[in-house]
DNA sequence: TCTCATGATTAGGCAGCCCTAATTCGGGAT
DNA sequence: ATCCCGAATTAGGGCTGCCTAATCATGAGA
């Protein structure tokens, strides 16, 4: 079975397995069933079937009782999905006046709907930008990714001076508290205050200041250097 | 079984079913169970399979052995993907480069992906054009449509100066074919020549003579009324 | 080394949608 | 009035992808 052959006809549930088994897996380690089943929200023996489908079809490894990684071609297919949906999230913003809080969800669905052509089009429109509304970095059609080194906000020292490079959230409520805060990609920001043990984080950002809890804080990513 | 309420969460399959048997009753006329298979490309068991379903779920009359009708809420399923599948179609000639020709399959993916806010964000970009880039009216937002009297031109009299309205074929080579002789909608033609049993069509446009034969003639639908 | 909780897998089912083969219906021709 | 052909339907299966319930492997701790 050639999985590479057989990339332009993945099923919709297929891909979607793919890009969170992706996600689960940063540094290759690999992907343990439940935490796939959460992240797609479906029981165990569900995602153990399909892994076993998945494994067959040569797009990952399967070790039993120990876990699941993707195997080259498998993770070709999932950088493919990501593009596409960075890409869209992108276009829906810069041209149809999205707000960057509702992209997700609609980018969940047209990612399979897309054709290359049409994702490529998109690209050229918005000049093959490098990253998404969120900061996340867009991988190239030849599947190559740069992930940016960064540190969530949570784990700063006062007195950093930060570029926020990425928001790590997919809730529109949350995205748009962050944004209402000025808190979104390219802004600047400076740590005034840090509470220990998971305490609360000041920043002055836009020209206020803002406290922030822990489990956003988290989610605001910035760039490692710091800035001036 | 509400259908109205089920709007919302109809399969990609029975969005298909509907759209191709609205297409199939012109004037409120049933569709029969193998025209329905021969449009969609499935057995005609299938597609009595799923006649029993949709007229369960509310939105089709089947009377056995005669055919099918859609309800309302049937209709409005249906005339709903049709304004999608043309606004997207417009979309994407008009701010994604696609010629007329590569329009269709694009759009029969979509059509089933996109969500109501993103269609009518597309149709306020386009400024709520009445056709597509075929001529086909696009039903508006509250399900109404005007089909403008047209006539093929297969069946106009030598002689006649009319404007193409509406060129009713999805094959890209025929459409290229016909572009290439400026056979568009928009375009004025003055009919020159037309052999009976029949045969082709001579038609003066953009300032050439073209021969075309009745399969071709017979797709090129023009306004009713001669101009000048 | 043995026990046992946790997490993974197998067993068994169901719904959506498709198929081929077999049967039944309806209406025109005899 | 009957026959018969083509169209439609029913019968019976397959595949995907999901579920719950039951079983089983693994590794941490006694």
């Amino acid at each position: 079975m050639d999985a590479t052959t057989a990339m332009e006809s993945l099923t919709r549930s297929v891909e979607d397995y793919l890009k969170a088994i992706y996600r689960l897996s940063p540094e290759g380690r690999p992907a343990s069933t439940s935490d796939i089943a959460h992240l797609l929200e479906l029981s165990a023996p569900s995602v153990s079937g399909m892994v076993k489908r998945l494994s067959e079809l040569g797009l990952l490894e399967h070790i039993p009782y120990k876990g699941v990684q993707l195997t080259d071609s498998g993770r070709r297919a999932a950088l493919r999905m990501v593009r596409r949906h960075r890409l869209i999230e992108a276009y829906l913003v810069q041209f149809l006046g999205y707000p960057w809080d509702a992209v997700h969800v609609e980018a969940e669905r047209l990612e399979h709907a897309v054709s290359d052509t049409l994702v490529e089009r998109m690209a050229a429109a918005l000049g093959h930008p490098a990253v998404d509304p969120h900061g996340d970095p867009i991988p190239e059609a030849d599947g190559s990714i740069r992930e940016p080194a960064c540190t969530p906000l949570s784990e700063l020292d006062v007195g950093d001076t930060v570029e926020i490079l990425r928001v790590d959230e997919r809730e529109p409520e949350r995205l748009r508290y962050l944004a209402s805060l000025g808190l979104i990609p390219g802004a600047v920001v400076r740590v005034e205050d840090r509470q220990p043990f998971g305490g609360p984080v000041t920043v002055e950002a836009a020209g206020a200041r803002q406290v922030l809890g822990q489990e956003l804080a988290h989610v605001v990513l910035c760039g490692a250097e710091g800035v001036r």
